[in-house]
RNA sequence: CGAGGUGUAGCGCAGCUUGGUAGCGCGUCUGGUUCGGGAUCAGAAAGUCGCAGGUUCAAAUCCUGUCACCUCGACCA
């Protein structure tokens, strides 16, 4: 590919709506072509990079058992009515009727166009497990793109469905295809991934991870503890924090006071003002047989959970619901007492279903001196770590939280699709039981624009050789020159004969302008050949990341570039 | 959806307060001199000033409405 021919400008200017590095130096290099909100046409170096990134992953998907198909972009909303997903999901689901006004959508994800593929197919235990997947475009109606290509509404995704007879076999894959995912961004060339524990989200189910570039610029934050190994996304956390009051931020907070309080007495507390249904639950530790309060408010099972993992202790039988309206005697026993009190306020909870405890003080409290109480007590932040919090898995003080981008995920759905689209097999035992499904995506873009995140300098990208859009570079400085560009005319020529991925430069710029372009092209080998090189007979090689720079005879150039390539896979 | 901001040539911006011939830099095109880190000189082309309505003799500029985009937050398979 001669560069002169290559369609794309480059510029000096960086972009004024550019925050991050990676977008402003994909539309600075000629990457990309913003077209509208969170939507992006791809030059030739960018869908060069995509397809090598697409092919990696099509080699590990192939190892792990994996058949790639092809799902419809559009799909009627029949399909998604099925599982529930059609209300279940918000504007982020474009939503249009035909021409004759039936319902359609845009996929965002296929998990129920995989099961309607194998429905039919999956009747017998025999045919378990198998995985499919696609590489293909998704649209998402983000409501609010940004950062290039790391947030946007149209993308290509790589996505997979696991089909299985069981927990265990499920599992078992999981593994395989966690070390898949391990795999494929080592051979990226991306380095700071790591997988974390996340929330599961919309897509259901329980165990699910997300492959992490950790870098200031994510828009994530992890949980990573460094005497353990612990990692969690932060919305998944399953952290605590101990805080001095005026620290308190977060929504779930536990507040240990040193004096006890009875039940009557908080009910009190939480009677004056609190209006809204209230479910008090009572917890009893098993260690020291003392008792702490739990005030939920909405249905928080999950986080009831939660919290009786981190304190080891049990739901004492007096549990106590509560309509609006909380009444001591209707509340029950009343001379219980606790040592602690967790707050939770759903009126302030998010999605994430964690909400803000902090404002106690703005409850008028009638029974001892809660007042005094808060000032003395200890308070833990549940859910949210904090930069130096308490790992929950060894309790040790040494949780880091880092940025990081998703460059993918893995989940472990279990029947949630199968079941609700009524997909099932028969058994070995004759009977009719649901297969367990898992999931795992990939963003190709998302993916490319983090490695360029990762690897990248003032001048631009620098791609791994191995998803490099050229392997090589060639510069013919002063191509006016006959002898210059007879010879980077033939090295060219020898270069693709060889099989070398090479774009060559022979415009007759500047050598300044011609060494930028190379710069925000980011080819790993740049060969130059200039008036200066032929009087020594000589050409230059350099690597992008400017840590080498060699030169080589004229007559041995194919053979020494060659060799270099090799050295850098 | 909440808060803030921006729309003027392909890109980056000035002009708006105080209404009066559409400006600058980069890029592009032509020609000259240059030539190892975005050279330089001369010349040229290119803009419905986001859109609609209003005020006015006259609107990029003032008023009203509207749309788009960006940032922060909310949300996020």
């Amino acid at each position: 590919m001669k560069l002169e021919k290559l369609v794309g400008d480059r510029f000096k200017e960086k972009p004024a709506d550019c925050i991050i590095d990676s977008h402003a130096l994909m539309i600075r290099g000629g990457y990309i072509k913003y077209v509208g909100s969170g939507i992006f046409s791809l030059y030739m170096p960018l869908k060069r990079i995509a397809r090598k990134i697409e092919q990696i992953i099509r080699e590990e998907m192939d190892k792990i058992d994996g058949q790639e198909v092809l799902f419809p972009v559009v799909m009627p909303a029949g399909l998604l009515e099925e599982s529930g997903r059609y209300t279940s999901i918000g504007k982020e689901l474009l939503r249009f009727n035909d021409r004759n006004g039936n319902p359609y959508v845009l996929g965002m994800t296929h998990e129920e166009a995989s099961v309607q593929m194998v429905r039919e197919y999956g009747q017998s235990y025999a045919k378990y497990p198998f995985m499919i997947y696609q590489i293909q475009t998704k649209f998402r109606d983000e409501a609010r793109p940004r950062a290039g290509l790391i947030r946007v509404r149209e993308f290509t995704m790589k996505d997979a469905y696991s089909f299985h007879t069981s927990q265990e076999d499920l599992e078992a894959y999981y593994a395989r295809c966690h070390q898949a995912y391990e795999r494929i961004f080592q051979r990226t060339g991306l380095k700071n991934v790591v997988s974390v524990a996340s929330d599961s989200g919309m897509m259901g189910g329980n165990v699910s991870h997300e492959f992490m570039l950790l870098t200031p610029i994510g828009e994530d934050s992890i949980a990573i503890c460094e005497s353990c190994g612990y990692r969690a996304n932060l919305e998944a956390a399953e952290s605590i924090t101990e805080n001095r009051r005026d620290e308190v931020s977060h929504p779930l907070t536990m507040v240990y006071t040193p004096h006890m309080q009875t039940i009557e007495n908080v009910c009190n507390f939480l009677h004056a003002d609190v209006k809204k249904s209230c479910k008090a639950v009572v917890y009893q530790r098993n260690s020291d047989n003392k008792y702490i309060i739990l005030f939920l408010r909405g249905d928080l099972e999950a986080n009831e959970t939660k919290i009786t993992n981190y304190l080891g202790c049990e739901i004492h039988p007096a549990l106590i619901t509560a309509e609006s309206g909380i009444n001591a005697g209707y509340i029950g026993p009343v001379n219980l007492q606790a040592d602690a009190i967790v707050l939770y306020d759903m009126s302030l909870a998010n999605a994430n279903n964690v909400c803000c405890g902090a404002n106690v003080e703005e409850y008028h409290y009638t029974g001892l001196d809660m007042q005094r109480d808060i000032q003395n007590a200890e308070y833990h932040d549940f859910a949210k770590a904090k930069d130096g919090g308490i790992c929950p898995h060894c309790s040790a003080a040494s949780l880091h939280i880092s940025r990081g981008i998703e460059v993918g995920n893995i989940f472990q759905l279990g029947t949630k699709y199968t079941a609700s689209m009524n997909m099932s097999y028969i058994d070995q035992d004759g009977q009719i039981k649901y297969p367990v499904m898992g999931c795992y995506g990939i963003g190709v873009g998302r993916l490319a624009a983090a490695i360029c995140e990762e690897s990248h300098d003032e001048y631009g990208p620098i791609w791994p050789l191995a998803i490099a859009p050229w392997q090589v570079h060639l510069c013919a400085v002063r191509a006016d020159d006959a002898q210059v560009k007879e010879y980077a005319d033939a090295l060219y020529e020898q270069l693709q004969n060889a099989g070398v991925e090479v774009i060559y430069d022979d415009r007759s710029v500047s050598a300044g302008n011609m060494f930028s372009d190379a710069d925000l092209l980011g080819v790993p080998l740049r060969v130059i050949v200039s008036p200066r090189n032929m009087k020594q007979n000589i050409v230059e090689v350099q690597s992008r990341d400017k840590s080498m720079k060699e030169t080589i005879r004229l007559e041995n150039a194919l053979q020494g570039i060659q060799d270099i390539l090799k050295q850098l896979r």
